[in-house]
Parts: structure tokens; C-alpha cells; sequence
DNA sequence: TGCGCCTATGTCAGATATGACATATTCTGT
DNA sequence: ACAGAATATGTCATATCTGACATAGGCGCA
């Protein structure tokens, strides 16, 4: 990750990644977003591969496209709950979701 | 499932796991309902395991006995992101939870 | 029986996530 | 370079989740 990224996503709500140490991020703090990461990447990823649109996607999960982006680049305002819902809904199952994770 | 639990369900906030049928739950629904009972399942497990009472993992994931019988039960007011925080509380790696969930 | 301890259930004010909207930026093809 | 589509960013009212509290039920033990 770039420095400039980091400091931009520092900034504003986060804390992330391969910078936990320079954050002030507890073990458990990390591992939590880097799963949304995870997620996040696994969605962008399928909904590439379905040649989707991010408006389309929102219409699918009954949510709006800026909402997806936010999704896709890891915001801090958006919950595992709606990553996880969204990935259902692109076809993904409990195996793609574990590998996703894992 | 036992139908006298099944109907308690029904009857507040739920639908749930093979009773889709049933109740009028599309696949997705299903899918994200039975992700979250398969978390529910696996903390209950580990807070077991690890000999802990519900108190001791509240003040661990700073929230309260109630809310953590709640997240074992499967309440819907519970979400992923606290189950998965709690689990990452009580050590569940990323492959822990993908095993969880697969 | 009575007494701790654990777990379950209900409720609620405050905190957080949500969809929607406006707008900006980046990308793609011509 | 330009237009149009896709994606990103900011904001906000409302919906949903949260911790905390009260209280009830269950379970073993003296």
C-alpha cells in the first residue's frame, strides 16, 4: 500500500492492513479488517468476473452504487453483515466465502 | 429443529435455518441465516472450550452477558461483524473462522 | 429449602450502518 | 480531445445494532 493511501484512509476513519504497526492497531483490531479486506477483494473480484456493473450489483442487493464502491474499497462504514450479503447474492457459497477468508 | 421453537421464532424477528420452505425466505436469505448459525455454533464452542462463562467473553469483547447469549442463540438482532469479532476475540484465526462457515 | 452462579429474554437510549442523493473523478472508446 | 459510462467521495436522515440494565429460569450444592 502506498504511503499516500495510507495516509489519506489514516486520516479519515481507519487504520489498516500492513500497518498496524504504525497505527496504533491491536492484534485483533487488524485481523478484523483485514477480513473485510478479504471480503472486499472477493467481491470486486466476482462482480469483475460477472461483468457487472457496481449499479448493477446495487440493484441485485437492493442498495445504491455508491455503496458498492464504498464496499469495494474497504470504507470503514461498511459491515462484514453487508459484505457477506452482497457476495450471497453474486452466487458465492459457504466454500467460497471460507475460501475468501482463509 | 423443534416446531414449538420454530413457531417462538417465527413469531418475533426470525425465519431461519431448514425451515425455509416454511417460511418465505429466498436462498440468499438462507444462506446469510445459516452463516450466522454456523458462527453462533462455533463461538459457543470455543467459549466452552476455553471454560469461560458468557460474563467472562463480555467484558473480553466488551459488551455484556446478555448480548453474548444473544450472539449464541442466533437473535436477529446480532450481527456478523460482532460475531466475527468476538471469535477473533477468543483467538479464531481466518482459517478457524473459514472453517466455521464452510 | 436457600444460595450462588450461569444463561435466557425483554427493553431501550444511544451508537453505528444504511440507502440515497449530489457531485467529482477516472476510464474507454472514438 | 471529447462524450458517456463507470467508479469514487461526501453528506445526511432514517434504520438497524449495540451495550446496559432488569429480571426470570436453570442447575448444582450445602
Amino acid at each position: 500500500m502506498k504511503a499516500a493511501k495510507r495516509t489519506k484512509l489514516e486520516s479519515k476513519g481507519w487504520k489498516l492492513g500492513s500497518t498496524a504497526d504504525f497505527l496504533e492497531l491491536t492484534p485483533e483490531e487488524t485481523a478484523y479488517i483485514e477480513l473485510k479486506f478479504a471480503l472486499s477483494k472477493s467481491l470486486k473480484e466476482r462482480r469483475t468476473r460477472e461483468k457487472l456493473s457496481q449499479n448493477d450489483l446495487a440493484k441485485m442487493v437492493k442498495t445504491s452504487q455508491s455503496r458498492v464502491a464504498k464496499m469495494e474499497s474497504g470504507d470503514p462504514s461498511v459491515s462484514v453483515d453487508l459484505l457477506v450479503k452482497s457476495l450471497i447474492a453474486l452466487g458465492a457459497s459457504p466454500k467460497d466465502l471460507a475460501k475468501a477468508i482463509a
